[in-house]
DNA sequence: CTAGGGTTAG
């Protein structure tokens, strides 16, 4: 949920002289009330309520429940409403306002309880907001008890509440429960409609859902919207470009969907054309193509684009920064990354789970474990993703017991390891060679948490094997391995067998793994180079001569460094680069 | 009512 916070404007001065009477004041703090406010200023504003007596003024007590709840302050909000003895029906609504915009559907339902158990009045407002809490959460049971209210007490004319009835219905599956509701229904609005059409979409009857699009007398830009949208779920992009080609008025939702779907299916080129085609980009149309760029590899360019986003009249939000971060990981852009770091906490964007995940990730691949850690224990929110980064970046430095100290602390947190939990420990055993570790976890993966080991798990444990010498179980481990064996594991094994100097096992696995994926260069060049090590020219040559017969070409080699706020790429054997020789020059002087 | 986000074996 996006901040509704800040920009929080200053408090206007006021004084409380002889002068300012009580009414003055009272206008001061409703005014003051009706923009979005910092916690402090809330607190100072609320001291002066009760300072001036207005406590008792529900309209101003009212306006503060209010404000705070849009401030994305509803814990102080509660603290005020929980101080009241007995709530007005308006404070209850004020505060269920607050829980639901700011994304706590939970705490809605519950004071909605409470409202219940306390016997406070209930409007067609308080059912609105219940009904959305409770579609939130699929909660049938709420959902029904408030239309069986709705009914006796004659709100089923209102349309707001028969629309949130119909989406409520939807939510928890029930569509046909929802057309009920819909069918009696005798004034529908546009919204009323696209309720109906969403709500079939969401309980994946796309046929139904054409069908009442195709009855509506009137459309408006959201009912295309969600058709297009329905099209990409069901992967027919053709049907969703007819559709958004031929929709009268297009708005930014409608690009961004069309965006959405080719950028689900990786079409970067469609993606960026329509990008820069549409007339108004908003921050999910940069967010969409940036990660686009990024699921595609293409991180030189993901940056760019977020260059240019900065010069933009689009702020960046929380998704974005997790859009971009990965780029700077896997280029090792560690100056850039430390600059969002900074930039996040200048800036409204919330270190929310995403955000301090994708941090950690960065600080990982970039080489800074120290950082990676700070972002860790800043984190306030931790859950399985979170620890799972941590330990991943952990493994990968080879600070194996430190893995295991996060592993700790995250079952005494009681956050539920997952299959990448174990992934991340297994990978830490390997990198410093404790195979009684890796068994162990093995074990407790498999026993203590009910997880089933995936090839991921067995590539650690042949890895850990390997590298440790246990050649011949690791390659036990594989045969007898519940699935077909990945590539990755028998080169794994193979390089493990280049360590031990085995060339006899060496040749058995090459040859497999050149028979599982013959197009792979890497398997020949891991051969061949055993063959040198081993002495054995003649077979060496034999293998790149065959490499050649069936025309298979070495991938260069890439890396790439920061250059002045850019990332320069290098490949191997480039020497295309205009200054290549200054280039040369340099290494040399390095070396 | 409609669009965007994080971890995974060499």
């Amino acid at each position: 949920m996006a901040s509704l916070a800040p920009p929080c404007i200053p408090l206007q001065t006021h004084t409380f002289d002889s002068d300012s009477t009580q009414k003055r004041t009272e206008e001061w703090l409703f005014t003051s009330l009706k923009s979005p406010r910092t916690p402090t200023q809330l607190k100072s504003l609320h001291a002066h309520v009760i300072k001036t007596n207005l406590a008792q003024n529900d309209l101003v007590l009212g306006q503060l429940l209010l404000c705070s709840s849009l401030s994305d302050s509803t814990n102080y909000a509660r603290r005020v409403f929980d101080s009241i003895p007995q709530p007005k029906p308006f404070f209850y609504n004020a505060m269920l306002k607050g829980y639901s915009q700011t994304g706590q559907p939970r705490e809605a339902i519950r004071l909605y309880s409470l409202l219940r158990a306390n016997s406070v009045a209930s409007d067609s407002y308080t059912f609105a907001v219940v009904l959305r809490s409770a579609s939130l959460l699929g909660l049938i049971p709420v959902g029904e008890e408030v239309h069986g209210l709705v009914l006796k007490m004659g709100f089923d004319c209102n349309l707001i509440v028969q629309t949130a009835l119909i989406d409520m219905y939807c939510a928890c599956g029930f569509s046909s429960y929802a057309r009920l509701v819909f069918d009696r229904i005798i004034n529908k609005d546009v919204i009323c409609w696209n309720t109906m059409i969403s709500g079939y979409v969401k309980c994946a009857e796309f046929g139904r859902a054409r069908e009442v699009f195709d009855e509506m007398p009137t459309r408006s830009v959201s009912s295309w919207n969600i058709m297009v949208d329905m099209y990409c779920e069901c992967r027919d992009i053709e049907n969703a470009r007819r559709l958004f080609d031929e929709m009268p008025d297009r708005d930014v939702v409608s690009w961004n969907a069309m965006i959405s779907a080719y950028a689900k299916i990786g079409q970067c080129e469609d993606v960026r054309w329509l990008f820069d085609k549409m007339p108004k980009k908003n921050v999910v149309s940069w967010n969409l193509v940036i990660s686009c760029y990024v699921h595609n590899g293409r991180f030189v360019e993901a940056l760019e684009l977020f260059r240019t986003m900065q010069v933009s009249d689009v702020m960046p939000n929380e998704v974005t920064v997790v859009a971009v971060l990965p780029a700077c990981g896997h280029l090792g852009a560690l100056d850039l990354g430390q600059w969002i770091h900074g930039y996040i906490s200048r800036s409204q964007i919330k270190m929310d789970l995403y955000v301090n995940t994708a941090l950690i990730n960065m600080f990982g691949k970039c080489g800074s474990v120290e950082e990676a850690l700070m972002v860790f224990d800043s984190a306030i929110e931790k859950d399985t993703f979170l620890y799972n980064t941590m330990i991943d970046v952990l493994a990968m430095h080879g600070k194996a017991e430190a893995a295991f100290g996060i592993f700790e602390n995250m079952r005494g947190a009681g956050i539920k390891p997952n299959d990448v939990t174990f992934v991340g420990l297994l990978k830490a055993c390997s990198h410093v060679g404790l195979v009684n570790n890796g068994m162990k976890y093995f074990k407790m993966m498999t026993e203590e948490y009910g997880l089933i080991p995936k090839v991921e798990h067995f590539g650690c444990i042949v890895d850990l094997l390997g590298r440790s010498g246990y050649l011949k179980e690791a390659h036990e481990l594989i045969k007898h391995m519940p699935m077909e064996p990945h590539p990755i594991l028998l080169a794994s094994l193979l390089s493990a067998c280049r360590l031990h100097k085995n060339v006899r096992l060496a040749e058995e696995v090459a040859l497999q793994l050149v028979e599982l994926e013959p197009e792979n260069c890497g398997n020949y060049v891991l051969l061949s180079s055993i063959y040198s090590k081993a002495g054995r020219w003649d077979e060496a040559a034999k293998l790149r001569r065959m490499m050649k017969d069936k025309g298979i070409m070495k991938k260069p080699g890439c890396s790439s460094i920061e250059v002045n706020n850019g990332v320069q790429e290098f490949f191997a054997g480039d020497r295309d680069h205009p200054q290549f020789n200054e280039i040369m020059e340099m290494l040399d002087q390095i070396s």
